[in-house]
DNA sequence: GCTTGACCCTCCTCTTACGGGAGGCCGTAG
DNA sequence: CTACGGCCTCCCGTAAGAGGAGGGTCAAGC
C-alpha cells in the first residue's frame, strides 16, 4: 500500500498511486501539491464548474484527480495569470472563440495600465506639493462634466465688482423672455474668461447656466449646447485676487500630469461676497477642461 | 423659499439655500451633484467615519453637508483617484503623515505596472499563438518553486532508455544509506540535462528527490540545498522524442515575455512508459526557473 | 387638506476569487 | 485510547460601493 512520505522508491512507480477505474488518480492534497495550486482554489474550481474532479467518493465526499487533468488545470491557471474571470475561461474552456476575450482583456489590460501610469504622475505630484511645503493647499480631480444645454451671456464689465450685475441682470433678461424655464442641477453655472490674456480690468466674460432646454433668445442671453467632457478640478479658498495662484497650481498640474486643457477653465462660485463676509471663507471652483495626451 | 428647480435667479443669492445654525447647508442629493459623486457613496463615506455630514435631523435621519465640506471631499476624492484606500485616507485625514502612505502606494502601482504588463505581452503570445493554428497546445504559466533540500545523482546516461534504471538506482542508493529518510513533497524530484548542448547519445544528468533533511552521502548520491525560485512551466503530452517542440517553444516564450533563464531546465514525468502503454499519453512538465528582466 | 412626485431614509443582498476557521468524519500510528 | 493528518461541508469576510425593496418626508399643485 502507499504509505505517504514514506520512502518507498523502488515500488514507486507500480504501487505509489491508487488504482480507480484503472486510472491513476490522486487525493486533492497531494494534487495541488503538484501545481502549487491551493486545495481551497480547486474546490472552488469545481463548485464553479470549472475544473470537476475525475472522480468523487460518494460515501465521503472527497475529490480525486487524474493525472491528465493537470493539463486542464494548467490551462485554467495559465489564462487566471493573465487575468481572465472564471466567467471568460469557462466560456473558452466550453469550445467558445479564445480570440474575442483575449482581444477583450487587452484593452481592459491597456486601460488599467493608463490608469495607473495616470495615479503615478498624480503621485509624484502630491509628494513634490508635500516637500515643497506647498502644504497641500489644493486637491485635484479629474470629473466628467455631462453634456448641458446653456444659457448664456457675453460681455465685457470694467471690474470684477461688476460681475453680480453682470449675472444677475443676464438672468432677468432671460427668464423674462422664458417664463418658467428651468434650470438643470441648480448650480451648474460657471463663468469663463474669453480673452487672450488675463486683465484686472475691460473683462472679457461669459456666464452660462444650464438648463432644461432652449429658449427665446434676447439680445444679451443666447442658448448653446456644451459637449460633455473631462475637466481638472481645484477648490480655491479665500479672496478673490488670490486666485491667480490657484491657475498657476493647476495649469502646472495639467502639464505635470500629461493633460492638456481643450477649452478656457470655468470658474464656479460657491462662497462670496452673496453669503459671507469675511473674503478668508469665499469658496470658487475652477474647472479645465481636458484632454489626456495619448502619448 | 427654495423652489427645486425654480427659476429665481434674482433671489439667487440669498435664499437660494436652506439656512440652519446660520451656515448654508444644503441636502445629500444636491451636494452629491455638486461633486458629481453618487449619493450612495456619500452615505458610505458616512458609515466610515470618512466624512460625516455638518447637519442631520434627528427625526427623518436627513443628511445636510456644509458648502465648506465640498473641500473635504474633493480632498478625498483625489485620494480615491490615486488609489488609497479609505482607511489609508482616514488615516491622511486625522493627520497622519501622507508622505509614507504615498510612498507605498506607489510601491503597490509599480507591481502593478509591472504585472499589467507581464500579462499584455503573454496576451500577445496566446494570440499569435492561436494566429499561427499552434491550437494553444502548451499553456505557459509561471508558478514559485519553494525551496528544497535533495539528494540528487549525476552522471552520464548512453540513451534515453537507461534513465528509470539511473533514477531507480538512485534510490536505492540513497535509502540504504539513509534508511527512514522521508520524502517530501512525494512528487518534487527532476531531471536535468546538464550538457551545454542536446545530445541523444551519451546524455549527461542529474537526477533530483526533496527530501526532509540531508542524510549521509554515497558514492553516487550527494545533498545540496536548492533555493526558491520563479519557474515557467509547461507540460508536454506525448511521446519523449517530440519533447523539442516543448523546448523550443518554451525558450521562445522565455525571450517573447521578457524572462531570462537562470538555470538549467528541469523535467518531471509525471506519465510514463511505466504506467500507460500509450506513448501518446505521456505526460512530462518542463519547469524552467526563470527572472523577469527588471527592464 | 389631499395628492403627486421627487427626494431621502434604512436594511438587505450582490459583486471577485478565493482565505480562514469551526466542527466533524475517517483511517492510521503510537 | 488517543492523537494526528487529511478530507469534508458550511459559514463568514474581503473593497468600495451598486442595486433594489419598502417606507418616510418635502414642497408644490389643486
Amino acid at each position: 500500500m502507499y504509505t505517504k512520505d514514506e520512502w518507498e522508491l523502488d515500488e514507486a512507480y507500480d504501487t505509489i498511486r491508487q488504482m480507480k477505474d484503472d486510472k491513476v488518480i490522486v487525493p486533492i492534497g497531494e494534487f495541488s501539491k503538484m501545481t502549487k495550486t491551493t486545495v481551497k482554489t480547486l474546490r472552488f474550481y469545481d463548485e464553479s464548474q470549472l475544473l470537476k474532479p475525475a472522480y468523487v467518493e460518494a460515501t465521503t465526499g472527497y475529490r480525486y484527480y487524474r493525472n491528465t487533468q493537470l493539463i486542464e488545470l494548467q490551462e485554467i491557471i495559465a489564462y487566471r495569470q493573465i487575468g481572465l474571470s472564471i466567467e471568460d475561461i469557462q466560456r473558452i474552456m466550453s469550445g467558445h472563440d479564445a480570440t474575442g476575450i483575449l482581444l477583450e482583456r487587452m484593452d481592459m489590460v491597456e486601460s488599467e495600465l493608463k490608469n495607473l501610469q495616470d495615479q503615478k504622475s498624480r503621485i509624484n505630484s502630491l509628494l513634490r506639493q508635500i516637500q515643497e511645503e506647498f502644504s497641500m493647499s489644493y486637491q485635484v480631480i479629474v470629473k466628467t462634466i455631462p453634456a448641458y444645454t446653456v444659457f448664456y451671456r457675453t460681455g465685457i464689465i470694467p471690474s470684477f465688482q461688476e460681475m453680480s450685475k453682470f449675472i444677475i441682470e443676464a438672468g432677468e433678461e432671460c427668464r423674462n423672455a422664458n417664463p418658467g424655464l428651468k434650470c438643470i442641477e441648480p448650480d451648474y453655472c460657471y463663468v469663463t474668461y474669453t480673452a487672450k490674456e488675463f486683465r484686472h480690468t475691460d473683462i472679457e466674460l461669459e456666464y452660462a447656466q444650464a438648463v432644461e432646454r432652449r429658449g427665446v433668445e434676447t439680445a444679451n442671453t443666447k442658448f448653446k449646447d456644451i459637449g460633455a467632457t473631462q475637466a481638472v478640478c481645484i477648490y480655491h479658498k479665500g479672496p478673490f485676487d488670490e486666485i491667480g495662484k490657484a491657475y498657476a497650481f493647476i495649469y502646472q498640474w495639467i502639464e505635470e500630469n500629461d493633460y492638456e486643457p481643450t477649452q478656457n477653465a470655468r470658474e464656479r462660485y460657491i462662497d462670496g461676497i452673496w453669503n459671507k463676509d469675511d473674503p478668508m471663507e469665499w469658496l470658487t471652483e475652477i474647472q479645465v477642461p481636458v484632454r489626456k495626451h495619448s502619448l
